[in-house]
DNA sequence: CAATAATTGTGAACTTAGTCACAATTATTA
DNA sequence: TAATAATTGTGACTAAGTTCACAATTATTG
């Protein structure tokens, strides 16, 4: 194991790929697997693997793998996935929306506690069990509420300044829906919808080609 | 530039970016930009830009930089965005809803022409101008209709299933929101939310320890 | 028109990420 | 218990991706 070092970013993104896996397993029943069954599933390598996790210490039993329930304890740890998230939404569109009610989250203990927008006409109304603020309560709500992560799912053009407001209230990370760089020095990821529509675009333009 | 040459994808989703960007500047009236303008806006070096655009030609002009306009051009035609694309979404769940009414897609000319799901419940339904169709009438509408890409919004445990289906369809691409490795030959962009999520809290947690 | 400034396009150098290959270990079988 | 088979963890190697650095080009200024 190498210590305290900076790690890749895509060994973080598998190192969810693993986690999900090992679940599938461990509900299948199965109690080792070695990394070259996980790797066939993935579609990867198995050294791929055992690098990967060589990075936080040595999960495996040499000559019989890995236990199934074991690894994904140490992989809830390594990832952060042990305890519940606080989780706002900014922008209580379709994406919003979505999102609050999305069921995935919920389980992987990701807790959406509150959902603001700018347009008055929606505050008041509710998503599931929340009820849409308006953006201008969110200073006070964040007085009384531990807010961890907060979603951007509003129009491009706000999308900064809603950044800067949540880097004031000491938010630690933000998952960003809208389709611009957000300049911050909080953790962000992005997911842009579009992009991938596009990059999917450029492929299939791609496959006769190859 | 470098003919016929297969394209790292990092280099496929900048484009999106770039063009991203393009757009921007375009709307702001400016008319000829430098690599490194745009590289300050994205966050990334000048001379990324520069070698990613070589892989398609030469599109600008030395000691000057880049016409908007024309490369806005360039890149639609390279990425494929310069014709509309018939999508259909399967899964009518949160995920599904959303990006049939998301105005992001048709902005990009990703037109929505079907939903469909497999609960007989929510067949009949509309979400935006769309009437729900039951899966089993996918086939029908194919016939009907010339179907390029696919969007998985169904459960983890249809979703192979349903690529399948749409393989025999003769779809050219899917947009996975599924939490699984989809098994097949045709490409596939992933979208896995509540990894981005995880993601992220793995970097919250490093944060204190950088 | 010569000198200056700006900026591209790209080969070469460098950095990061992925794969190989094998000693070390464990379990199983004869 | 010795031989065999399976599988990890990792250092060395290979491949992929990024950045540097500079000749080539264009526009502008005196």
């Amino acid at each position: 194991m190498k210590e305290d070092q900076k790690i890749p970013n895509p060994v973080v993104r598998r190192l969810g790929l693993y986690y999900r896996c090992l679940n599938k397993l461990y509900d299948e029943g199965i109690e080792y697997v070695a990394s070259k069954d996980i790797a066939s599933r993935l579609g990867i390598k198995s050294s791929q693997i055992r690098k990967d996790l060589s990075y936080f210490g040595e999960f495996g039993k040499r000559g019989v793998g890995y236990n199934v329930e074991n690894l994904i304890k140490k992989l809830e740890t390594i990832i952060g996935v042990d305890k519940n998230w606080n989780v706002i939404i900014i922008g209580a569109g379709n994406i919003g929306s979505a999102l609050v009610n999305y069921p995935g989250l919920k389980k992987e203990k990701f807790n959406i506690i509150g959902v603001f927008d700018a347009d008055r006409s929606k505050v008041g109304k509710k998503i599931g069990k929340l009820t849409i603020q308006h953006i201008s309560q969110l200073h006070e709500f964040a007085k009384k509420n531990i807010i961890e992560i907060a979603v951007i799912a509003v129009p491009e053009n706000a999308a900064q300044m809603v950044t800067e407001e949540l880097e004031k209230l000491g938010i630690k990370g933000i998952v960003n829906f809208a389709p611009v760089k957000l300049r911050t020095n909080i953790p962000v990821e992005e997911v842009d919808i579009t992009l991938s529509f596009k990059t999917l675009a450029f492929k299939i333009g791609r496959e006769g080609s190859r």
